[in-house]
DNA sequence: CCTTGACTTGAAATGCATTTCATAAATTAG
DNA sequence: CTAATTTATGAAATGCATTTCAAGTCAAGG
């Protein structure tokens, strides 16, 4: 592999120069600056990125821990961050990590190895007290809100968003509602659990389906809620794909949406969109947009990016 | 930052018995390698992946140049390659193109700059033959046949396939179909035009819609097709999440899925095992993971992945 | 007691481009 | 016609870890 030393001697100048010429510095003197860019053309020469990221310590690509990249929730997040990555001409790199604790420290290693300018944690499977002395070596920034100073975050005030679900639904003259949500462990669903006793009270049995993510999930969940003794007459569903199987069965048992059954769906996807679903749209491609653009400017900032109740037919 | 020289000073030994103590050498004399250990421990040390990279000239990274990335169909692409990339302990770097042949350039040039061991191309804006000479680079795979020797494949006989639904269609006693395609430039519509040809000759006027992405292209597009003087009996929709649209619009008008119109979809998508829809699956996931292994085998080889035909009530 | 092989270790070369420092020539300003 | 800039260029230091080469120790085998 012909390198800058090679470029240089065919050159007859110094390895400096042709550096110089590779980064447009003004002060060479033209029939150098030509006669540079001859050889390298002739020579078919391209500098390694190696080199140039080691000398520079910087690299201008940002690690995304995502737990699953099959998932329309972390699709929107990716879409918005791609779509910010290359206005600024930053690449991004995918993490999968399964909400596997080792891989997600793993990938902050390779924050620390310098692979990366900064990781966006899209979610996370470790105690903020093991991933914050990672901030030591380039941005981490977070879809998800907390208080620790190290950390930016692009986030949702979910909990604000679950209430006005909540609310238009009680307004609509439903006394409860079932509703699903993905992991039990996560904050979400925290958030969603405290909503939703505020605004109706205990959760009445069966009226909570935890693990959906697809729209066969809700298809499943809503043949659930419906057999219950106390048939709900209002489902929240965490996510328009899951919110779309529900639709479906209740189609299929000649219900009429709402008269029957309302469902209110989340992020404004396109089933959502083609069914008429009411939503609650977090916009997480503009979570992903503004989580990216924190860590390009190194920022520690905490954006709170608004949520829309886009209301459709479905309610 | 503390790097080898720093560990090896301290700990009382040379740089190499450093090396050798972090890439797991034997021959290391326990009391050196526990001294080091306890020195790496001590000062937080971790070896710049830079510097590593540069003297392997391997990076264990793989770049995907994918067109857009809120695609279902690219969507799955990425994440068989994803799969496949973690089992083996690759990283993949996501390159939007938006079919832009600059970007794609920009990226192919990454590749010469030993940013990437490998490319991934799941759909390209260039010229095979500009694309050739970076194969001396790393390993390009296409996701989509070529004979050029240079570049390896896994891809899907789409022809056929196309071939396999059109006459599913014709065998139920459709005389023509109305179909939609995504880019009209695109070798898979040329494949889709081939096939039509062969099993139905000459595509009436208004049968063919391109630019269909999504479940709300699909709305409009029956619209457009249920409008024709002419009504086609069948559709073919390149997309399930086409294909859901066209069936909601088609139930929109009370019309009865297979007997007024019969509708098949592609690439086996939540929503259309949602609605039941029959339909054509590459099974792209299996697409990327071929593709992927082939980029970390360095292999050159064209492998066709079967696509299965999916039977359900919509046809 | 000598040879052979296993084990240990460090010096130095290697991979490659950027940047600082020093120096020199050519202009421009006063 | 000096003094001060501007322009131009190269040597050498820098960033960091791996790997080859050479050489040495020690124990086992004959």
């Amino acid at each position: 592999m012909t390198n800058i030393n090679d470029i240089a001697r065919l050159a007859g100048v110094s390895v400096s120069t042709v550096s110089r010429v590779l980064n447009n510095y003004k002060y060479v003197a033209k029939n150098k600056r030509e006669s540079v860019l001859k050889v390298i053309e002739e020579m078919n020469y391209t500098p390694n990125k190696h080199a140039i990221d080691l000398i520079r310590g910087e690299t201008r690509t940002i690690g995304v821990i995502l737990p699953y990249n099959n998932n329309p929730s972390f699709d929107q997040l990716l879409n918005g961050i791609l779509a910010k990555a290359l206005e600024n001409d930053f690449l991004i790199t995918v993490l999968p990590s399964k909400y596997s604790s080792e891989k997600e420290m793993e990938y902050l290693e390779k924050l620390k190895s310098k692979l990366f300018d900064g990781i966006i944690i899209t979610s996370r499977a470790n105690d903020w007290e093991t991933i914050i002395p990672y901030s030591d070596y380039g941005s981490i920034v977070s879809c998800e809100y907390t208080e620790h100073t190290e950390i930016g975050c692009s986030y949702i005030d979910r909990y604000s968003s679950f209430l006005d679900a909540f609310q238009l639904l009680k307004n609509k003259g439903h006394q409860a509602a079932a509703f699903t949500t993905a992991r039990l462990e996560s904050n979400s669903t925290k958030q969603m659990l405290d909503a939703y006793h505020e605004i109706f009270g205990a959760v009445p049995p069966g009226y909570h389906i935890s693990n959906c993510q697809c729209l066969e999930d809700g298809y499943e969940a809503a043949q659930q809620f419906l057999q219950l003794p106390e048939r709900p007459t209002a489902i929240y569903a965490n996510g328009d794909e899951v919110a779309g199987g529900m639709y479906l069965y209740a189609k299929s048992l000649q219900m009429t949406i709402p008269a029957d059954l309302a469902i209110i769906g989340q992020e404004n996807q396109p089933v959502g969109i083609g069914l008429g679903l009411t939503t609650v749209d977090h916009q997480l491609m503009k979570v992903g947009e503004q989580a990216c653009s924190l860590v390009i400017q190194k920022s520690r900032e905490k954006v709170k990016i608004p949520y829309r109740l886009v209301e459709r037919a479905s309610v």
